[in-house]
DNA sequence: CGATATATGGACCGATCGGTCTTGAAAGGA
DNA sequence: TCCTTTCAAGACCGATCGGTCCATATATCG
């Protein structure tokens, strides 16, 4: 892998992403138009549909850092390594946190597009599908050690708590577009956590 | 009030809002274009405009037409003369008749419209926090009359309950655009009533 | 120094957007 | 019959959409 030869990219890639995912974040699918996505990443035409294609390849790009950040969080909170219960906190935490306030009016680039998208857009929903799945499981996971642990509370099966977690949380980013406030949000998640875990 | 004077209205303002309505619903506010609302309401251009005004004002209509069905629906299963349990599993049972296979698909257009217009579109905001207050007060009578019926489980508050309840409805809402088995859904709602009811 | 590759900024493209307006037919009341 | 109103069909509007292209400047190579 020897050095191109004409001038180097000047731009860093990853940050124009991540700028773009914030337009997209903020603004969804459809709402974001081209401008919109020259300012935010400083980049002249040329050069976004030399780097990206075209509008729709760079929201892909924008959804799977989204996802892969989202996924990054997961593996760390809900980590085998960690006591599952504590994990589970921590997980239901930065749901919290992100879904109160002007972090939660701001909504969930997932969540959005999933309701935007997944229907019509197949790349979006293999996305989409794909990550409710991997959630399920890590959540799921978390649950069984917590039963292996005796940390459950009677009756409580771990697949099924997983299941009901999730929506649980999906709903959280939902009701976040009314901005509540952080202790209500907080004491929900607890109390739903408390009829689980004992 | 005597007739007035030319030619009268010949078609449905309602079957025209409903059908706008299921334009909407299907592919959001912003994928929507005026020839899809011309030939799902068949309507010329210039009667459309005339009986509405344009297309922002449209989809209020028809947003309010969804929101005023979903209540109905919710003033049947929670009235207050039902026994309150019975009556919540009907609500769930709604809910998860909506939440799968091609129903799910499709969405709902309230999510929907929250995670695309509500930050944004102060009309839209108001509809969908006055929805959610509504909902959450009527699903917390429905608990209120549960816990003095002798029919909570222990610890269980009943706004809190409600709260959760809640957020876990609008997460089936988003979770069903994988288009779950309706038994999956259906049991995953059963097992988080269970936790709540003895 | 050339050759090569990437950058910018903006002109330019056809298509479509939401919205207005005109025309002429049709349907009622006076 | 005449007046009024509504209807459908579609021409038309300026603005904006996503996307292409070009001229020019710049940076790094052999």
């Amino acid at each position: 892998m020897q050095a191109p030869r004409g001038r180097p990219r000047s731009f860093d890639v990853d940050a124009a992403i991540e700028r773009a995912m914030n337009v997209f974040w903020s603004r969804g699918y459809h709402a974001t138009a081209l401008p919109d996505l020259l300012r935010a990443t400083k980049l002249s035409r040329g050069s976004l549909y030399a780097a990206f294609g075209d509008k729709h390849s760079l929201f892909l790009r924008a959804l799977d850092r989204y996802i892969a950040d989202a996924l990054t969080r997961m593996d760390d909170e809900l980590d085998p390594r960690r006591d599952p219960v504590d994990g589970l906190r921590a997980y239901l935490a930065g749901y919290v946190e992100r879904a109160c306030g002007a972090n939660g009016r701001r909504g969930c680039l997932l969540v959005a597009t999933a309701m935007e998208l997944a229907g019509q857009d197949a790349e979006v929903g293999r996305r989409f599908a794909s990550f409710f799945k991997t959630m399920e499981t890590r959540v799921a996971d978390a649950f069984s050690r917590a039963e292996t642990a005796g940390r459950l509370a009677d009756g409580v099966e771990p697949s099924s708590a997983a299941r009901i977690l999730i929506c649980f949380l999906w709903g959280l980013r939902v009701v976040a577009k009314t901005a509540p406030a952080r202790t209500t949000s907080q004491a929900t998640a607890d109390a739903l956590l408390a009829r689980f875990i004992k």
